[in-house]
This record gives C-alpha cells, structure tokens and sequence, in this order.
DNA sequence: TATGAATGAGAATTCATTCAT
DNA sequence: CATGAATGAATTCTCATTCAT
C-alpha cells in the first residue's frame, strides 16, 4: 500500500521531472488540481485522465499505478522546497548575512510564502497526505534533523552571538518557529486560500510575533 | 453530495449523542480510531463493522449513510470543543478575570490542549476534512467570527487597557494567535501525535512565543 | 421463489379474510397500494410498514413472507373476482335470462367494469404478476377452462339457439370476447387509470363493437 | 429517479443501435431474455453479466446504469415500432390503397403480429414497464396523438366515404380498434406466449369481430 | 507510444427475515 | 401479540489496473 521507499522513490522522480513529455505534465497537473481539490482517494484516475485530456491507459503506461502519481506530484515539491533551500542558504542568505534576524526572517518568509503560493495545491495535498502516511512524516523529520537543523542553527547562532536571539536551544527555537510559521501556512494556504489577505501586513505582523509577541513591554 | 445542512445536523446530532446505544457507541468508536488512522475516503465500512464487532447493516440502520457517520463523529466534537468554551469562559475566565494576561493564556493553552488530547483522533479527522470540505470550513469561520471574536475580544480589550498587550486591532491579535495556536496544535496532535513531548516546558515555551516572541532585548 | 402450492394458498386465505385484524387490515391495504404504484419487487417491506404504521416483524408475524403477503393480496381478489362470477350466474343471469344477448353483455360488461374500478389496484397487481408468474397463468387458464367455458358455455348456447350469436365453437367465441375485454380493461384501468372515461358511451361503444362490429351495413 | 427525458435518450440510443459491439449486443440480449422472464427490477446485473459471458463491470462502462440498460431495450423497440409505422403507413399503405378495410386490416394485423412475434420478449418488458413509468405511459399517448392518430385518421375518412365503417369519431374508432388489438396482443403475446395459436385462423377471427362483431345478422 | 475496452475485486447501501424483549 | 434492533447476503455501481490493438 506505502510506497516501498519513498526516497529511492524520490530521487527517481528527481530525474524524470524535467524529461517529462507533453502528456505526462498535463496528467500531472490535472492530477494535482484535483488531488487539492478533493483529496487524493476521493479522486479517480478515470476523472484524472478526463481532465488530463488523455486516456486512463497513458496514466498507468506513465506513472504504473495511482499511488506513484501521487509521489510524482509530492516529490519533487519536496525536493524543491526543502533541500534547495539549504543550498540558497548556503550560498545566498547565510553567507551573505543580511544586517539583522528580523530582516532575516522577513526575507525567507517572504520567499517562503511566495513559493507556497506558486505551488498552492501541492501543499494542500502535501498537508492531507501528512496526516495519513508515516513514511512522509518520517521523511519530513528526517530532512528536518539533518539538513534544516544543522544550517538555521549556524544561523541562529550568529544571531544569537549578536545578542538579537533568546539563549534557547537552537531545536527548541527552530520547532518554535516552524510550529509557528507552518501553522501560519496552512491556516493561509491550506484551510482559507481563499480568504483575502494582505500580504505585507501579515508578514509584518507575523515577524513582529515571533520575534516580540504581542505582549507590551513592560 | 455534502451533508445538506451541517447545522442543523448538528443541533440533530446533540441530543441523540447521549443516547447512543452500546453498538451504536462501539461503531462511533471505531470509526474515530480508523477515519483517523487512514482518512475517511480510505476506510471500507466493512472495516469499520469488523472493529466494531457488528454486522455491516448495522452501520446503516443507525447511521444511513457512511457520511452520516461521519459528521456522527465531527459534529459532537465541535459542538462541544468551541460553544461551550464561549460559555465557559463567560461564566469562568472572564467574569472571574485572571491576574495577568500570561496568566490568562496559560490556563486557557493548558485547558485546551488536555481537551485535544483527549480527542486527539477527531482533532485529525477534523483537520483532514476541512481540507476538502468548503461548508466544514464556512462553519467554523462562522463559529469564529460569532462565538469567539465577540467573547475573546471583551477579554483582549481588558488585557489591552491594563496595558499587557500591543494595542493592535482585536481580528488582528486573535488572527496571529489563532494561527499560532492552531498551528500548534496541528503539529502536535495532528502529524506528529507520536513524538515525545515535555509538556510543562512546550506550554511554557508557546506562551512566552505568544508573549515576548523570540527576539532578545529591545 | 414461487409459492409452493397457488391453490391450496389460495384455500387457506379465503378463511383468513374475514378474519384479519386492525393491523394485518392496515398492512393489507398499504400493501396493495404500493405495489400497484412501484410492482412487487420494488417495494420494501419497510415501505409498507411506514405506511401501515406498524413495525416491520408485526408484516412477517402475520404473513410469514413477503411473498405470501402478496398472495394475501392476490388470491382473495381471484376468489372473488372469478367463481362467484360463476355462482351469480347459475343462479342470478342464467337461470333468469336477459331478454337478449345484448343486455346481457351490457349487464355483465357493467358489473364487472364496477368491480374492477373498486378493486384498480389489485387489477394491476395482478396484471404486472401475469406477465412473470407461470404459475398464476396456469391457474388463470384453468378456472377459465373449468369454471367460465361451462358455465358461459351455457349461456352462449342459450344465444345461440335463438340467433343471436355467430355459430362458433364456445372456445373461439369466450376467447374473442376475453381477449376483447380484458384487453379494454388493462388499458383502461391499468394503463390508462387517470384518463377521464366516458361510462355510458364506453360500455356502449364496447358492446356494439362485439356484437356488430365496426364495420358498416354488408 | 426516472430517466431524465426518455425522448432525448431514445434519439441518442437511435444512432447508438447500430454500433454496437459484440459485447454490448450479447449484454442486451441477454437482458432482453432475463428481463422479460422476470421483471426488470427481479434482474439483477449479476445474472445479466453472467448469461451474456461478460464481467458485471463491462455493463456498466457501456451502459452506465441499469436503469439506462433497460432503455436501451425499450427505446430502439418503440422507435422501430411506432414512427416507421407510420411512415410506412404513408408511402405505402395508405397511398397505395388497398381494395377494402378489410383487406387493409388484415394487412395490417399480419404486419403488426409478425413484428411482435419476433420482439415478443422486448413487447413484454414494454408492458410490465407501462404498468409502473408515467413517463413511458406519457410517451405512448402522445406518440398515439401525434402520429397515429393523424395518419390512421386520414385512413379511416377514405374508409368511411365509402361507406366500410360506421360513422363514429375517429378517436373513438380508434380507441376501440386499438384496445381490441392491444388487449389481443397482451393476451397472445406477454400472458400466453406459448400457447399454440392458428395464426391465419386467429387473425381471421380477430378481423370478423373488429368488423362484424360476433352478433349473427338480424 | 497511446488507446480504451475489459476486468473483477471491493465499495456503499438495501432488504427480507429473525428474534429477544 | 407487537416491536424494532440486528443481521448478512445480495445489489448496484466504481475503480485501479491490464492488455490487445
């Protein structure tokens, strides 16, 4: 039933995302649409391949089954998301330190954010998958612990060195923001895209609560 | 195709939910345990009737639909978590008003994650069928906006006037605790319900997120 | 599937009649209605219960099955509907004879057309169970070959002697006029029940076409 | 519940008839047999699937439902019973004028008879359905009003001119000529199918009522 | 490579019937 | 007598998947 190994999984997807001929994207993205829409069991490869515009047989010649569909959406979303932004940091932001953690944070949410935005329906079917599949949850974590871990907490301790951060264990600040910012994004995202935001003042206020809360200073 | 008025099912559902007979309790039962384990689309009412010891028919004789059950599950549980919070807080933490805002947030955090812990199983099957389902979703902003705005608004304004929070528009306040919260809560019981978690220490740790933020002296 | 024995079903009703119940009266009735309104098999006993206003087991207390519920339905109809027939005209038409064949039809036309229109529904129970019980036609042809031929036989020599009637065999004669009869009244009362229909003329346009036809001065 | 529009449905099963493949032919086949045997609602698909050597599945891809399966037994049926009558009716027996009503009836009821007798099972289903659809009663009467009774009607003038039929209204010659040959081709063909009949005799007989009646001349 | 007809296992739901109260 | 909860077999229909063309 779960993928046997989603990360072997992965990096096949990996190579296959940018050879992907005419028909497959388009299955791709009707899948997706649909799979945000109505949830990935509730969804048939019959009603995919209609709105794909291709027959039900190209779907499974393509991708073997229904659930390998599924991971051809997620995987390379996750790929995207999390692992490249290491690198940026890496190379872009951590190196390239911005003047202070609040402009910092201001920065990547605000990359983040747009990203989700761009790939809306892929985190809600991301979100809905989380909650049923350990293995994605196992994967999560692990590229938690060992890519986003070990980078934000360099960066949070150079922030933390400049006196701009509480002396907080870097995996209890980094759960804290996660919680906080991931709870933020799917509210947004996920539950009320439809809802109308605006933008700069979310973010505003969003960084302003994590970094002060919204108890007056005493 | 959705449940034609979630309301008034709802206020149906109230009445009948104590007088639930022992099958009809082992069925609501198990399905909790199941829809929360696999989602709802995912589970056979086949399943369902083998976990709970009863013949398949019975399902339906008690419940007529497996979407019936469903909202057999949800309705009860969201009656419960959110009107009569309002009510409590009416006759309890407000008109008994706590000696600090910190004070306040703590006791109403403590309060409600002991009540999702209980309901851990719900709280998932809640969270995954807001994800596809609009009028589950209208619902509880609805409840938002009638229930908790005006109540939890008359205790910011008295927070607000003794000068412990930023002087920041009430939708605005409950919007970014809300999220937070929620977020919170996600994280916690929803997708990652397994982990360890120090639970004296990760109220505390929210709270002053809530309160001071994360950012060092300013 | 098909009743054991029509007949000696047939036996056992017509002492039960009399007899029944408030409820088993209700359950009769509601029966009749429904069936005739969707056929047998698309009936449920729970339909029938809800209409009667009695439980589903008080239906299998007093009729055992569904089937022999129809029975119930069909068989006192039978009874009624064909010997009795019989009798009344040994001693009622017969033995007191019409001055001619033509009021004799008439009367006989009239009678049976009033208690067909009293008993509708019955006639399309009936009439929909003809067309895939063997075993009702069976005993459909058997009453008429032992019970009507002799005694219309009877009557139709009497017509005969005096020049009224074509010199047919009895058996071609009965059959032109049953078939000619009940194919007015399956169109009439089980086809066609709602439209509006002309008695008086209908019976008369009725008799003139059996006994001169449509056809004009040879 | 009922089909949406019959008359729109039959237009589209029109065109359908033809292209019929090997399966869906044995699949309507088969259903033609068993519905006729034993009620369209006592069939279960089931038991179509397995006389006509198919999985259940392939029922439903070509025709959807069961429902829709049935009315693609009954549709073609009256579309090749009713209007090419008439048109038939027009170019050839009504412009090329038989010598007598009489002859014309017969022609006719030869005609008819023949037509029945090889779709003897569809005439069945047709009658039990009559007995339950409003919608397929509407469609019949309407049919009646709007093509026979025009066409048939024109014939009948030409008769009564020359003085072969009594002068009565068309509707009423009509109606009679129509229940008699109705109700003698339920008789003969849904309730005693397998009774032996002598076909010239019979016709002959029904022809002499319709015209003569069985009253001797006076 | 792409198709779509065919499949059969499995889904939700219905239903006649039983039986303890 | 009457009830109605309980049953599980049967029913209609769906769906992922296969395979011949």
């Amino acid at each position: 039933m779960s993928s046997k190994n989603l990360i072997e999984s992965a990096l096949m997807q990996m190579n296959l995302k940018e050879k992907r001929t005419d028909k497959q994207q388009r299955i791709v993205e009707a899948a997706i649409k649909i799979f945000a829409e109505k949830g990935y069991t509730a969804t048939s490869t019959n009603e995919i391949a209609k709105a794909a515009e291709v027959a039900e047989g190209t779907i499974f010649r393509h991708f073997g089954t229904k659930e390998n569909l599924l991971l051809s959406v997620i995987v390379p979303f996750l790929m995207e998301a999390a692992p490249i932004v290491a690198d940026e940091f890496i190379k872009g932001v951590v190196s390239k330190p911005y003047d202070s953690f609040e402009s910092f944070l201001t920065a990547i949410i605000k990359n983040r954010f747009a990203f989700l935005e761009e790939h809306i329906d892929i985190f809600k079917i991301l979100v809905a998958e989380l909650l049923n599949r350990e293995d994605l949850r196992q994967y999560l974590m692990k590229m938690f612990e060992q890519k986003a871990l070990p980078v934000f907490g360099a960066v949070l301790d150079t922030y933390k060195q400049r006196g701009e951060l509480l002396d907080l264990p870097n995996a209890t600040l980094l759960r804290m923001l996660g919680t906080c910012i991931f709870g933020y994004c799917i509210s947004r995202f996920a539950f009320f895209p439809n809802s109308k935001w605006d933008d700069e003042a979310e973010v505003e206020n969003l960084v302003r609560l994590i970094l002060q809360g919204i108890g007056a200073s005493k």
